[in-house]
DNA sequence: TTCAACCTTGATATATTGTATCATTCTCAG
DNA sequence: CTGAGAATGATACAATATATCAAGGTTGAA
């Protein structure tokens, strides 16, 4: 995971490969959340991008300008806390999976991206089959505690 | 999974055992949602319980006893879409697991509600540690198609 | 029995998260 | 330039959830 300006400028990329605009607000959001190097609500991100911008925006505009990042995988919802985390691949060479798994610490904002291995996500395909369901998203989320918040006895700082 | 009055009496049991007590509301609350069959918001779980009862009570009612109800692994929360279900598991007789897994339908109220084999649990387990995380709650939920709106070519009826 | 402690519920207010809608501004191809 | 479509602003409001204090009920011990 590259710096945070290596991750605008490989998000910038992106979208100029998929034909749509990283516009100056959405570019300010997406970085506020990469520098704050971890989950945010929608309302908590506002915050910070309006302390640091002179021309504050509505809450509208974050939930929109959301929406886009994540229908462009620079961002992701975390569902188990209605949080937001800029995607730790941006900036990566390899192929983007549509299979997320999160570490989420219930202590402070610190998250883990991975990606499993595909045989355990099949095995769940599976599992959903044979009750008559077929799997659209799978994205996963577990909650537990951090290394750091593990060692402050899940105290944060 | 039993009729409804077979799994409230068996919540009955459960309670007893545990020296806690099953209260009217409480009993109100489950019955209403297990009745339901599927999953809902606290909202309409409300609306239904106070369309069926002489004296209404408050939204804050419902969450109190929602908490309640989750403690003793009577009701689960659907994180993914802030819905609430009736534990599949309660007149079961074999031993509830912390680690339920739901298959939800994103076109109807369907759950199904399975347990997955402990390897694949170890599995992620292992990913976490690697990662620094020790987990706590490992409740995953899936989002797809129930078999019914898969033919209904996901339409709702 | 009666009182006190505790648990449960009611009532009300408010916080948090998210969407609907219409107006305004921006951008860019023609 | 200009007009269509995209993006944003502004405002209202819906949906989800919590805080807090008061009132009612249960229960066990004096």
């Amino acid at each position: 995971m590259g710096s945070s300006t290596a991750r605008i400028e490989a998000a910038e990329n992106r979208c100029a490969q998929q034909g749509v605009k990283l516009t100056e607000r959405r570019r300010e959001v997406l970085s506020a959340l990469i520098e704050a190097g971890g989950a945010l609500s929608a309302y908590e991100l506002l915050d910070r991008c309006n302390k640091r911008l002179s021309k504050s925006m509505p809450a509208m505009s974050i939930y929109r300008i959301l929406d886009f990042l994540q229908s462009h995988s620079l961002v992701h919802k975390l569902k188990s806390n209605n949080k937001f985390i800029a995607c730790a691949h941006i900036d990566c060479d390899h192929q983007h999976f549509s299979r997320s798994q999160f570490f989420i610490c219930s202590d402070c904002p610190a998250v883990e991206e991975i990606n499993i291995d595909t045989s355990a996500y099949e095995f769940m395909r599976k599992a959903a089959e044979q009750a008559g369901f077929s799997l659209s998203n799978t994205q996963l989320e577990f909650t537990g505690s951090c290394q750091r918040c593990t060692n402050n006895g899940g105290q944060p700082e």
